[in-house]
DNA sequence: ATGGCTGGCGACGCCAGA
């Protein structure tokens, strides 16, 4: 009888790969997931630290930019098969923010949504068109007969169970209605949200601002998203954050987040 | 109600993040 395999997913905003490179390397060796998605590289393509990942045990592809932004797709032991490095529907749009690929078996998206800030304004109004124009990609992939995730920094807080004080956030872009609502939205196409899927009622965060010691006091925002189509969901096994991460020397302020599911074929 | 921290850039302060 053939032993159920399972594949870890996780994403993770470094924010600055090559900053941030000590972290990233002792993250993979420590918890080797399987597939993983990246946001705010903050560097350039030529600037992508692909030998030290390579050596680490991952194939990657990237798509990087001068000082912002920049997402990467990583496999443990494979390289992903690209399929697309831009969001449909807006030709204008040169922040590299989207990236999919195959990855052991599974259509994978890496996503870094505007942050939308200050709103409202050009930026806010910019994230709200971003979150239509997923929308309407996503919808081309949620019901696919194989496994599709959407994983990323969405930089939304979806309810106000995903923040330790919403008061505090109340004129935040990652906290207004219509954030929020073009968040419920996608999910309505049938994604599964799997982190609120495995935890419940329970509180988890995948951010935590470098004020005040926010980390140490787990004063954050759940804005890193796993979300699965639901071929891929009715695979889903386990959910988790990895908080250590966020609290090493010169961390990032996001952890990485992970699904466990069950490897599709 | 506000400011607090951090990285990239490129030359000490500014922009952007969330």
């Amino acid at each position: 009888m053939a032993r159920k395999k399972t594949l870890k997913l996780a994403t993770f905003n470094v924010n600055g790969v090559n900053t941030r490179l000590p972290n990233l390397l002792e993250w993979l060796d420590a918890e080797k997931p399987d597939v993983v998605a990246l946001q705010e590289l903050k560097a350039t393509d030529q600037a992508f630290p692909a030998q030290a990942i390579e050596k680490a045990g991952y194939g990657a592809v990237w798509q990087g930019q001068p000082s912002w932004n920049g997402v990467a797709l990583l496999g443990r032991g494979t390289v992903p098969i690209e399929s697309r490095r831009r969001l449909p529907g807006d030709a204008a749009d040169t922040q590299s923010r989207y990236l999919e690929a195959a990855v052991h078996g599974i259509v994978v998206a890496a996503i870094y949504l505007p942050n939308g800030n200050p709103q409202p304004g050009p930026k806010f109004d910019y994230k709200l068109e971003w979150m239509e124009r997923l929308a309407r990609h996503a919808r081309t992939l949620v019901g696919l007969p194989h496994p599709v995730a959407l994983i990323g920094d969405f930089n939304v807080i979806p309810t106000d169970d995903d923040v330790y004080d919403p008061r505090s956030w109340r004129k935040d872009a990652l906290i207004q209605p219509q954030s929020r609502q073009a968040y419920a939205r996608l999910l309505g196409q049938g994604w599964t949200d799997a982190l609120r899927e495995v935890f419940g009622e329970e509180r988890i965060y995948t951010f935590w601002d470098y004020f005040r010691q926010h980390a140490e006091r787990d004063r954050g925002l759940r804005i890193d998203h796993l979300l699965l189509n639901p071929v891929l969901a009715k695979g889903l096994e386990g959910a988790g954050v990895d908080r250590w991460v966020r609290l090493r020397e010169k961390a990032s302020d996001h952890a990485p987040a992970w699904v466990t599911v069950s490897a599709p074929g």
